[in-house]
Parts: C-alpha cells; sequence; structure tokens
DNA sequence: AATATAGTACTGACTGTTCAGTCAGTTCAA
DNA sequence: TTGAACTGACTGAACAGTCAGTACTATATT
C-alpha cells in the first residue's frame, strides 16, 4: 500500500517546503489504491447498492469525476477489488495443497494454520471474504470472478489431495467431490452465519481457531481407513 | 401454495358458469399469493434488485398499482416470501431434533432424508434456500428474519441433540457449537458453491443425496467416541 | 528571470434514466 | 348505486456517468 517514492520534485521541493508549510503533493499514482481502500470499507459497512460513487470520492478526498478517471464504472471498482485481493493467495493455497505429501489432514491442518494467522496479521486479507459473501450472491460477475480466480484452482487442488491420500490409504474411500466440499463446508458455513446472520458462538474468542479444530478432529477420525464396525451408509 | 377455498360466489356461479362462457371470476383472496409465487421466480432469476414492481405485477396480471393493495412495498413482498415459506418448516425440523432420543447421527440422517423428499417434491419449497442464499446477503431485513425464524429455533435444538448425543456417550465430546457447525457446515457449502459461483459436481445426479451420504459417513466415524489411537488436536 | 506552452490531475454542476410509490379515475359484480 | 378491485399515467428522488472548465506543475522560449 506504502509505495517508496522517488520524490521528483527536484531541488525547489525542500525550499518550498522551508518557506511556505505547502503539504506535499499527494502522487497519482496511489489513487487507484486509495480508492479500493474506502470502497472496501464502505461496501462492507453498507452494501454495494447503498453506496454511492460520490461517498467513495468523498472517503478518498476527491471528487466523484476523479474517480472516473481511475475506473470505469462503479461494478469496475467492485471487481478490482476483489481482483486485487485474490490472484496470488489461491495460487499459493492451491500450490501448497498439491505439493503435500503424506496424510491429507495434516496438509488442511497447515493451511488452515498459515490462514488464521494471515487473518489476524493483514485487517484488509480478513475483509474480502466477507465482502465476497456479502457481494458475489447478487452480482454474477463477482461471483464468476472468484469462482474462476479462487474456487476453480483450490477446489481441484483440494480434491487431488484427497484422491492422492485416498490412493496411498491415508484416508478412507469416499466420493471425492462430495468429500471436498464436506472439508470445506464448516468453514463456509461459520462465515455464511457470522457475517450473514450475525450468528455468532457463544464464547466469544478464537472462534475460528475452535472451528478448525473441531473439524480436524472429526475429519482425521471421520475420514481414517475404516477399522471395524463403523456403519456405513449406501444410498437410500 | 393452493389453499383450500370456501367457494363464497354463492348460488349464482353455477348458473353464469354454464349459460355464458364467461371465465370465472380471478378470486381476489388469492392475489397476494399470486403476486408471491411471482415475485420468487422474478427475484430468483434476477435477483431482487434487478427485478422491478411492474414486473411482478405483469407476472401476476395485474397494475402495479394493485400490488401495492397488497403489499406496503417492494421490501415488503421479499420478507412476506421468506415467512410464508419459513415459518412452519423450521417449527417442525427442530422438534424432530428435539424430540430424538439415541445417536444424534440416526436423528440426523432421518432428517436430511426428510428435507430431500421435500426439496424433490415441491418444488417452490426448493426454491426458497437458493432465495435465501442469494437475497440475505446483501439484505439485512431477510437475513434478519431468517435468522429468528430459522436458524435460532433449528441450531439450537441441533446443539441440544448433539449435547445429549455427548451426555449419552454416543458421540465423543466436543465443543458443541462448532461441532453444529460442522454438522450443517457441509450443507450450506454445497448450496452455496452450487447456487452461488455454479459449481456443480461432475457427476451430476443425485448430488444432494451423495452429499449427505458421504458427510453422515464423516460424522458417524469422525463423532464416535474415540476407540484407540486417533491423533487429536489440541490448539497450536 | 520572465513569459509562453503543454499537459496532467482534478472539479462539480449537469444530464438522462430508472423506478418505487401515488392517486384520480374506471370497471363491474352484487 | 355502492364499493371493492383494479388501472396506468404521473411524480419525485436517487444516482451513475459526463464534460466543460479550473488549478497547478513542468518544460520550452525569449
Amino acid at each position: 500500500m506504502e509505495h517508496a517514492t522517488a520524490d521528483n520534485s527536484k531541488h525547489r521541493a525542500d525550499s518550498k517546503a522551508k518557506t511556505t508549510s505547502k503539504p506535499p503533493r499527494r502522487r497519482p499514482e496511489a489513487r487507484p489504491d486509495e480508492i479500493l481502500d474506502t470502497a472496501l470499507d464502505l461496501f462492507l459497512a453498507q452494501g454495494f447498492h447503498r453506496t454511492t460513487v460520490e461517498q467513495i470520492a468523498r472517503g478518498a478526498k476527491l471528487s466523484k469525476g476523479a474517480v472516473y478517471l481511475y475506473f470505469a464504472s462503479k461494478p469496475d471498482i467492485l471487481l478490482a477489488l476483489v481482483r486485487r485481493a485474490v490472484g496470488a493467495m489461491a495460487e499459493r493455497a492451491a500450490s501448497h495443497l498439491r505439493q503435500h505429501q503424506g496424510d491429507p489432514c495434516l496438509a488442511l491442518r497447515e493451511l488452515f494454520h498459515v490462514l488464521t494467522k494471515l487473518a489476524q496479521q493483514d485487517q484488509s486479507f480478513a475483509k474480502v471474504p466477507r465482502l465476497i459473501i456479502h457481494e458475489a450472491p447478487s452480482s454474477p460477475e463477482v461471483a464468476q470472478l472468484y469462482r474462476d480466480e479462487v474456487i476453480a484452482k483450490v477446489l481441484p487442488a483440494l480434491m487431488d489431495l484427497l484422491e492422492r491420500g485416498m490412493h496411498a490409504g491415508h484416508i478412507r474411500r469416499l466420493d471425492v467431490d462430495m468429500t471436498a466440499r464436506c472439508v470445506i463446508g464448516p468453514l463456509m458455513a461459520h462465515l455464511l452465519l457470522s457475517e450473514v446472520f450475525d450468528l455468532r458462538p457463544q464464547s466469544g474468542e478464537l472462534e475460528l481457531q475452535r472451528l478448525i479444530d473441531t473439524q480436524l478432529t472429526i475429519l482425521s477420525a471421520g475420514l481414517a481407513p475404516r477399522q471395524e464396525g463403523d456403519h456405513v451408509s449406501g444410498p437410500h
């Protein structure tokens, strides 16, 4: 967010800065990010539809017209926002899953661990999933972007991991597609319940950590190769 | 959707229907449901924001003004829609969970079974969760309504079921709050992935059935009281 | 050093459109 | 002849997107 800036105002800059207390010129290259940062907060607070371009402009200390120098339309801002946050992250998660050898549960534990760390450190990193879950359902473009940039990369990697785990006998044979959905389901549901329906678990702190622990406990045992008389379910 | 109707057109009704082939008068009592049915389909096809009251009126063979004889505002239509579909159903599911004795996994299996049956039979029953997942995230009122009418009834019942199951030794002791989220998570995620992100599992048919089978298999083993060397996870 | 020229960054009043909601008036059965 | 059901043209407000014009800086010219 903070670029290292080459001061291109030459020798005149400091002389003037001393005499008049003129504030240093704002750097135009930073404008797009400033607009996006403001928009992210507004979209989260009020939703995309209830946020006007005028508000975004004011938040970024600009006039409405200036916003259109950097973005073609209001939906374009939303898309740029998702694009900025999403690309590299998904690639990293997918390759992490893909490279892992051995018990899939361990790979999942590591991945979850990294993600929660990131969410705690970087404020704006945690905001993006919230934005997506709020806007994707009513905005096909956002949904498609997120699907193509994130889910289409991570989900196959996860399924591949599970498939290999089944093949190597680390976990029991099950419908891979559905197992993947069972693995990520609780995280999604947690997000949905917390964000959309404002239903947080009773004891406040460490929600995410506790969810992940519980889920991993269930999965470790639930996915373990069958040992004795576990009643398994055929269709019907 | 079809009300049993007391025919209040008295004795003249049939005589007229015989002589003139005048189409039977449309019953005004049916108007609200007709409007809601039309609105449901339009909201699902285009989303709430992109649907105009004019379109709803036309679909229900009415003028725009007439819609406002039955509903106070456009958001009011959305709320009435959710309210109509949601009330009784949640109550039934919750009491089913509450009354069950014995292994919670069996209760879940029965519940899932009933729900899939219903979803297959009644078209409009299946539409409502889709509507809610699309509109709740951008409409606080819908989210609140759904939370109060459905989640606030079902989730505690589920947690209670799990609590009793843990107490009786049918399932292992875990964080009840989070276990509940792990139980319903896969269903929610499935809905989100299918509906919002348009990601359906590769082999088309019986998705829901296969998801539920997989999830129940994982849960049966995953929630079973620990038997031997299952590596359990403490925090960190 | 003073003045012209070019060009970028930005402003904010304005336009056009969309649409929720209204209401004076119409239709028609009873 | 009453009144419930309904019509559809209209109003007002909100807002995305535009554009003629301003401000300010950097470089070129005299």
